[in-house]
DNA sequence: AATCTTAACTTTGTATACAAAGCGGGACTG
DNA sequence: CAGTCCCGCTTTGTATACAAAGTTAAGATT
């Protein structure tokens, strides 16, 4: 039992539970756990070397966010969310982040822009080179573009909830997602980003939401079928 | 220390940690902890005859909601949101309520509008009430109100925001609310009521978001500096 | 052979014990 | 008298121990 579970760090245990959340919060949403994987609280200990309580806070709060799902009396396992539910996160998207982007169109400062371009630069080296790690790297990418905006728009309650769609938006894809993906939705970053810079509220509302729209058009929710086999046997 | 905390059940402590984070949150929510007030993990684990871990378990859950500022090697308070903290919250509300509405207009059925003219009605019975509990149990029917309406809406993700942002707007309204805010509240929680049953989506968003100005407009962010005196010399 | 029972084992739920950090009071010093 | 340092007391942070629920597999029975 308890393959090589290839955390980020190794244990990297510096700062209590949070780093253990963290570090957990960063193996979900970079796909290294697949949906479904049992976090048993013994395993994951044993591996960053601290005790089933920190562990278990750790999962508890993963838990608020929809990354984790814990079964009472049975344990945790990462999330495994549902066609209906994978509707209602990009659903609640297009509620929220409308609202966000106009928001930031408003607030954006030239120092903001900049480090909209650097990231868009980041992404777009990310998607010419090949392989996992920087399939995944550009997924994460991909996710800050959004949170970013978040973070310029400048309420923080807010932000914390996109954090919370972005990161379950990832297992999403990772269950449902068919194609590369990148160029198309970069693409639509860039748009996005140029819409930001001029400051036309109304046109960066109306791409963001293109955009969701455009990534949700991409996943097949039947084609998780298979993985659900290979779940049941994993189990 | 430790005052009668008047919980709603006095222990009630039957099915575990979650029993005790809805006491404690009903308390909170019900402005029978007033903001500011610590939360000593052994206190409260007496109160509810339950160790300190599942008390620990139980502010940790609602630190995570807002409701609980956890510091570390400090403890536990009751939220205190600052005048920053309280626009945040309510700019949130302006941005997620309106889309939800307009969302419930759509799939309300006569059911769910038969169950809103009861809550109207509860509201209006308690409103020509006097006293104390009178009071709470109008906050609290306000707040379902809109959680109602999320529900209605029919979208987890969103009503699960929507109870995170009403229990905080409570926690505002605890602070730094000034009038009655009853009457005219109500009022407007009937127009909306109204709108909704005709499926008029434009009226709809638009009474919202003249609902939750007025809210905000109603807290004076200055009158609350006496209490904090009175939490410095508390705590 | 299939199924129900049951008993050992594993994993989670909760309580307690131990370690470390904060806080306060009192004595000492300038 | 004010300020500061030190010591013990309280509270939190983490680990471990014990209890209860679940899981699995072997054995008996039909």
């Amino acid at each position: 039992m308890m393959r090589n579970f290839a955390f980020a760090t190794g244990e990297a245990a510096e700062g209590g539970m949070d780093s253990i959340r963290e570090a957990l919060r960063e193996a979900i949403v970079e796909r290294r756990l697949a949906p479904g994987t049992k976090l048993s609280e013994v395993d994951v200990g044993k591996f960053f070397n601290v005790s089933r309580t920190l562990v278990r806070g750790a999962l508890q709060s993963l838990s608020y966010e929809g990354l984790v799902r814990v079964e009472r009396n049975r344990g945790a396992f990462v999330a495994h969310p549902s066609p209906q539910e994978a509707h209602e996160i990009f659903e609640a998207r297009r509620q929220i982040e409308p609202g966000i982007a106009a928001a930031a169109a408003k607030n954006i400062t030239p120092a903001d822009l900049l480090r909209v371009r650097q990231l868009l630069a980041e992404e777009q080296s990310l998607i010419a080179q090949r392989g996992r790690d920087a399939r995944r790297a550009e997924i994460k990418a991909s996710g800050d573009f959004h949170l970013l905006i978040a973070a310029i728009a400048g309420n923080s309650v807010m932000e914390r909830f996109m954090k919370e769609l972005i990161a379950r938006s990832s297992l999403v894809i990772a269950l449902y997602g068919q194609s590369a993906t990148s160029s198309c939705g970069h693409h639509e970053h860039e748009e996005i980003a140029a819409a930001l810079a001029t400051g036309d509220v109304q046109a960066v509302s109306r791409l963001i939401v293109a955009h969701i729209d455009h990534i949700e058009a991409d996943l097949d929710v039947r084609s998780r079928k298979p993985m659900d086999l290979r779940e049941a046997l994993d189990l």
